[in-house]
DNA sequence: ACCTGAACACCGTTCAAGT
DNA sequence: ACCTGAACACCGTTCAAGT
């Protein structure tokens, strides 16, 4: 009957997560995460073998759920104008929940010391948002060019993670909310 | 007669400045540094006696010679959408070299673990790029609105960030390609 | 002035051992 | 099934000691 007081793989995912957010792949420590959930580093180590499969079931949890989260988003509007409010009202959420960025995005930024799994995750991730923006930006729209849509989904998947980005390294959500008025204006958005 | 055979200290700032744009702030290594070098890692100590004097140094540097190649353009040329183009090949240039970052970007996704003398850095960074945009922006503008091009110019920073940060993530030049060009299009960039 | 070896408390990872 | 202690090679940092 397990309604069991939280699951310890449950625990240390969520620590980790808002480590991550916080600080990225590579100040994830497992002693700290430990600490965190109150059991030693070694079983840590039990539940996520090594850093890169805590790292990619991480970010796999995080697709999921945002994935979810775009969704409910579309089948409850058609509002291309509000739901990219939406959309850049979840990146905004991330840096006031004390100065977070985005799971994928801060990873992307370690590429480099990233494990192949942790990687294609972060590759599904930009392929759920950008996939979104594209049904967001077709919604009536009869001029086609697919192409075209693709390209600038792309383009305000990488410039709201840019706004983000600066954001964050400045310390100052006003950053963000002109970086987007601004991608308005240009008609970015639209 | 120093013509000697290139400064321990330079060899070290070298060294690190293509580690950090390739792995990031928190995967730079005094121990791998010093390897690199050829000495050991008390030693790169006595020049930097901590991380953050080293990461605060390389950014200082690096801000300092990005403020000069800007003024260079500047002073080449007063045709905006040429500067904006040359500008975007910096950025692009990096992501060729090895799918480097800038230096400045990388660290701000790291903001939460930076000493307080790298994060002024970053800031001053940022500073410079914005402020050489505005006066991109205000080439042949009479239209004055200070404000409006400033929040313009952090918005493109913001965006070539972004297309930067995403590229890497997925390791693929053709979409800060991609995006750059959806910018224009959308006239951002103008 | 510049470098080093040794020590400290950290890190991810492994593994034999416990329940 | 889940956890642990101890070990390994790493990390930044400090410091007394060398030239």
């Amino acid at each position: 009957m397990n309604m069991a007081t939280t699951d310890t793989r449950q625990e240390i995912m969520s620590v980790s997560k808002r480590m991550v957010q916080a600080r990225g792949y590579n100040a994830l420590s497992f002693r700290e995460v430990a600490k965190a959930v109150g059991v030693k580093s070694a079983s840590v180590h039990y539940h996520f073998p090594t850093k890169g499969d805590l790292g990619a079931a991480l970010a796999r949890r995080y697709t999921d759920e945002g994935a979810a989260y775009l969704d409910g988003l579309l089948a409850n509007s058609e509002d291309r104008a509000l739901l990219m409010g939406r959309y850049a009202k979840i990146f905004r959420n991330a840096l006031v929940d004390d100065n977070r960025m985005c799971l994928c995005g801060i990873m992307a930024a370690e590429h480099h010391d990233l494990p192949d799994e942790v990687r294609a995750e972060i590759d599904r991730f930009s392929e759920v948002n950008v996939q979104w923006l594209v049904k967001v930006l077709s919604l009536g729209n009869t001029q086609g060019d697919s192409g075209g849509l693709k390209r600038k989904a792309r383009a305000i998947y990488a410039a709201i993670g840019g706004a983000q980005l600066l954001a964050r390294g400045c310390g100052d959500i006003s950053a963000y909310d002109q970086a987007v008025v601004a991608y308005q204006e240009a008609g970015l958005l639209g």
